[in-house]
DNA sequence: CCCACGGATGTGACCGGTCACATAGATGGA
DNA sequence: TCCATCTATGTGACCGGTCACATCCGTGGG
């Protein structure tokens, strides 16, 4: 009753159990006849392969492992999803392992263990500081692929895929400047890079039009700060538009504004980052930049099983409710 | 340059591999200077157990892998953090595994997947017809523990954890009645029970304060079914106050009774289930029950390596501003 | 006609741990 | 004093695949 080996169905089969591990890699030096063999008897005996053998074997563990700082909020669940779905239809196992923070400790325990070949590929999210410094210290024989804010992180030298949502926040701005807003401010969500894409659009726009470009107001992934970063701008009477990070924080700022008796978009406009599925059915429906992340994922893995890759779809403004012309 | 097994420990302590292999797993039988020693050459060497080696000897891999319909979803998402939080404090492995339906095919995979002893121990999210179909047909031998549910899932004998979230249901059914509502409604979303949790103490406490039952009224997933399900009860004059399976299903219904000009909470109550981070910050602030998904992941964890289990805090109503009494 | 060559298949060693069992030394009761 | 017992440690086989290499066969060119 216990699971077949592979030389069990090599011994039903009535060959050797190399040639059962050739059908299994899918060798091309096999009689078509004895593979169909193979395959029957395989299929009888429900025969799996295990994993463990074969990564010791191998050397490497068909897998893949997503290094990442957080698994819950949009955009890091999102990828996670494509990462596996992907993952799944190559037949990869695929892991998790989170970074709590970018401490020396905590960085080093997430590359000691993906440094381990059972490990397998590794895809680490580097939209943060933990990420990116997973990313730096890895090993230069484990294969990677990071994604990244856009336009990839200096200082390194390993694969890097984005979504280049540069130009989308750039659009966005120019959107709201259009609109006869003055100026746009910004709410930035925490990012690596010292100019983020997302902020870096936003400047474009806002030189290119020669508006004032007013300082950018920090927050972090909670929806608290981003409240509070709400708040402040909130009591500027001369702010009416507003550019947020992401999804998450526009819903705070905009009850932040909401509190202060500042109708969302009759006095002030708000975009946001993102497009969580619940984007649309907000009241106001959201403006917002949809970013798909779960494409962004399974590029990740056609990267590292370097397969024919679609070019990633550039994020692009959607336009809903929650903007409109200055009182 | 290439890895230190084990065997390069004990030479360069001079002692057997077995006494590493014993050190790595904490036998109690060597001797404190020995096992000291060894210890500091594992430090020097940089010394990592290789995991599929591990799992080919143990027969079993020391991981443990989810098993979950979804990554993104709320719910979903907080247990999967749970429990990779939880597994890498007991130094597990943990790996993901989505079942996309309950059709045969997919529940079939899915169960192969997780009978490979290199999957480790399995968690599996029985919330849905994919998850319950999955753990209805897991072999004996695999150590699994299912989340599911309030009351478990009838038919299993696997070992079941959940948060009961009936009598929380309750108290916000009891909530909007106490306000004057003359019954409550409520949309529910997908189950595998035939008589949910939420749906269950909704009905108690309909049943105890003899208010008529209403039919229910299911949804998907998806906001769009929740939206069109709110616009059901929206041209409903007489629903006052609305109970939601969760709390994207709640944003998407108020958008549906937004549309229909009728005010939350002037006109209608509403509550939800989850108390997703941004609850507190929506306008108006959602009445919701907090569920802690997270605590059941690590208990999940727990009980798979049977740790002492700290009770699970049960999920209680959070009282914000989208209730009031009605017109 | 013979031999070099390439495709199909089989054999033995190996991946890096674990298990079962053997062995040596220390302890203690009769 | 001697042997039973327990603790600390070492040895060989094994987990289930893979790799490198050997072997066997059919084919085509010199």
């Amino acid at each position: 009753m216990t699971a077949p080996r592979i030389r069990d169905v090599a011994a039903a089969a009535g060959v050797s159990y190399q040639t059962v591990s050739r059908v299994i890699n899918d060798s091309p030096n096999v009689r078509p006849e004895t593979r169909q063999l193979v395959v029957e008897v395989m299929e009888r005996l429900h025969y799996r392969p295990n994993r463990a053998a074969r990564a010791l074997g191998l050397g490497r563990a068909r897998a893949i492992t997503v290094v990442t700082a957080n698994t819950t909020l949009y955009g890091y669940a999102s990828l996670l999803q494509g990462v596996e779905e992907a993952g799944r239809q190559l037949g990869l196992a695929v892991g998790v392992r989170v970074v709590e923070s970018d401490s020396a400790a905590d960085v080093k325990h997430a590359v000691e263990y993906v440094s381990d070949p059972t490990a397998g590929s590794v895809v680490v999210v580097a939209f943060d500081p933990a990420g990116a410094g997973v990313l730096r210290l890895l090993p230069e024989d484990v294969p990677v692929v990071a994604a990244t804010e856009a336009g990839g992180l200096p200082g390194s030298t390993r694969r890097m895929i984005f979504l280049d949502e540069r130009q989308a926040a750039a659009d966005a701005t120019r959107h709201l400047l259009g609109l006869g807003h003055r100026t746009v401010h910004h709410v930035a969500i925490p990012s690596e890079a010292p100019a983020a894409a997302r902020q870096a659009g936003w400047r474009d726009a806002l030189a290119e039009a020669r508006a004032p470009i007013p300082e950018v107001v920090a927050a972090g992934w909670d929806s608290r700060s981003a409240y509070l970063a709400g708040q402040r701008l909130a009591r500027q009477t001369d702010v009416t538009a507003i550019l947020c990070g992401n999804d998450d924080t526009a819903l705070a700022v905009r009850r932040a504004l909401f509190e202060e008796g500042r109708d969302v978009p009759g006095a002030v406009s708000i975009v946001g980052f993102d497009d969580v599925p619940g984007a649309a059915y907000w009241t106001p429906a959201l403006t917002t930049v949809r970013m798909d992340f779960v494409a962004l994922g399974r590029a990740c893995v056609a990267a590292l099983a370097d397969a024919p890759e679609a070019p990633l779809e550039a994020p692009r403004l959607i336009l809903r409710e929650s903007t409109a012309p200055p009182p």
